[in-house]
RNA sequence: GCGCCGAUCGGAUAGCGGCUAUUCCAGGAGACUGUAAAUCUCCCGCCCACUGGGCAUCGGGGGUUCGAGUCCCUCUCGGCGCA
């Protein structure tokens, strides 16, 4: 097989479960396996906030995802790449991934200094429309958005850079990740239809010039590129997009945009009903337990969240009685684990006054601990996905597992 | 003893005649889903028929004024200076 033929990445399926979409499998990268369905740790800037790569292995971490736009701001898509690459950096010799910089197309444009989330709850859509209006009245955004590209503003300096496919390829290729991701629009959910569907185009041109951009380089050969399936909450749209992007020569693919908290896993049936399924899906930026059930059961091998980490650093903590605030006045006496039962270091270690004695004084091992305390609990939940697919449990520990925690 | 400063919500402060007394910290609670996030929001004198309203309040007392945390007198306490 020559260089040009060579392939980026492998996936094999172990195992589906009967009467579900759910399946256990393998990712094979360059820098090793992910084991699936998989949790993968959001390391924005090439650094999983308040955790080393030592830590993270140890729980059992297989993957980090890291962000194109902003390494490119700081250090500079060059800089990684003289300083050796993502890989290198960061210490971490295991499986990466880096995001387009799509996201921030929202999260700098449309939802800046808004309190918009990329998963709605309880979404009526006619006030969001109002609230829209109002919101552009007032503040500028950091984005402009145009047929082939976007202009990002830098917030410190002023200084326009402008994003196309192209060009976040190319800065994914001196980044260096194992998975890279195709520029796409990720759009707000208080957006109209009509707007949905008009960004929804633009990412599939955006997606066709990614992989055509892609294929022509060399990187192509060790560096896996996933299509990204928009759609927002429209189910023609989402299954348009399936289409579309599912029919492209990538090697992989993202699934991502805005949900309703209430039918997440409908929109993710609609997508992993059309796209191949020999290839891998990632369910972009979704994360909360729930929502993982839900992903996994509907077809969805892999995720990332920055869940774990900015909850665990603002003292917000997972228990498989639900999410418990360690810094509350009722924990300062507690003498037991945060999690009865868990294995991680921080539970093995250390008491619940203890880790709300770090919060309350604001000592950075607070954050250290709890992040890693929440990143053991998300790792460790999907891994026992895996396992409960394999064996075949997968719905009844669903049952159990959500009867505990959502109660 | 004399003189000069100062005393504001648990702590620190703003306020220099005009309506609901400022901000920070501490305290209480909440939010967070491809990270502009070690961030942000709300509460923090008392009471109620709590999308509002009532009553207090700026060391104590007295005064000037339509109106005083703000001006005057006095007392108490603290700091500094002089004896």
């Amino acid at each position: 097989m020559s260089d040009s033929q060579k392939k980026p990445l492998a996936f094999h399926i172990d195992k589906r479960l009967d009467g579900t979409m759910a399946r256990a499998g393998r990712i094979e990268t360059p820098h090793g396996v992910i084991e699936t369905p998989a949790f993968v740790a959001v390391g924005t800037k090439a650094t999983v906030r308040a955790l080393t790569p030592d830590m993270l292995r140890d729980i059992g971490l297989q993957a980090i995802i890291s962000n194109t736009y902003h390494l490119f701001m700081q250090p500079g898509d060059n800089k990684m790449k003289s300083m050796g690459g993502l890989h290198a950096v960061m210490g971490w010799h295991g499986p990466t991934m880096t995001d387009s910089g799509g996201f921030q197309v929202f999260s700098l444009g449309a939802g800046y200094g808004k309190n918009v989330s990329k998963v709605l709850k309880d979404a009526p859509a006619v006030p969001l429309l109002k609230d829209k209006e109002d919101e552009e009245a007032g503040k500028p955004k950091l984005v402009e958005i145009d047929y082939d590209g976007a202009a990002f503003k830098d917030p410190f300096s002023g200084v326009i850079h402008y994003f196309t496919p192209e060009r976040s390829i190319e800065m994914q290729h001196n980044i260096g990740a194992d998975i890279i991701f195709a520029f796409d629009e990720c759009t707000s959910p208080s957006e109209p239809r009509a707007y949905q569907r008009e960004a929804l185009d633009r990412t599939h041109r955006w997606a066709k010039r990614s992989l055509d951009f892609h294929k022509s380089k060399p990187n192509a050969g060790f560096q896996a590129l996933f299509g990204i399936v928009q759609g927002g909450r429209h189910e023609d749209l989402r299954k348009e997009s399936a289409e579309a992007i599912g029919s492209m020569d990538f090697d992989g693919f993202g699934i991502g945009g805005s949900f309703d908290k209430d039918d997440l896993h409908t929109a993710v049936k609609w997508v992993n009903g059309i796209l191949p399924e020999g290839k891998p899906r990632h369910l972009l930026g979704i994360g909360e337990p729930e929502d993982m059930f839900e992903g996994v059961e509907n077809g969805c091998d892999t995720f990332d969240c920055v869940v774990p980490t900015r909850l665990g650093r603002h003292g917000t903590l997972y228990t498989k009685r639900g999410k418990i605030h360690i810094g509350n006045a009722k924990f300062t006496d507690d003498l037991g684990p945060i999690d009865e039962g868990c294995s991680c270091y921080t539970c093995r270690n250390y008491t619940r006054a203890y880790v709300s004695h770090l919060h309350r004084s604001h000592e950075i091992l607070g954050p250290m601990l709890s992040s890693l305390h929440n990143m053991h609990f998300l790792v460790s939940l999907v891994k026992k996905m895996r396992e409960a697919i394999l064996d075949g449990t997968f719905l009844e520990f669903k049952k159990d597992f959500l009867s505990t925690y959502l109660s």
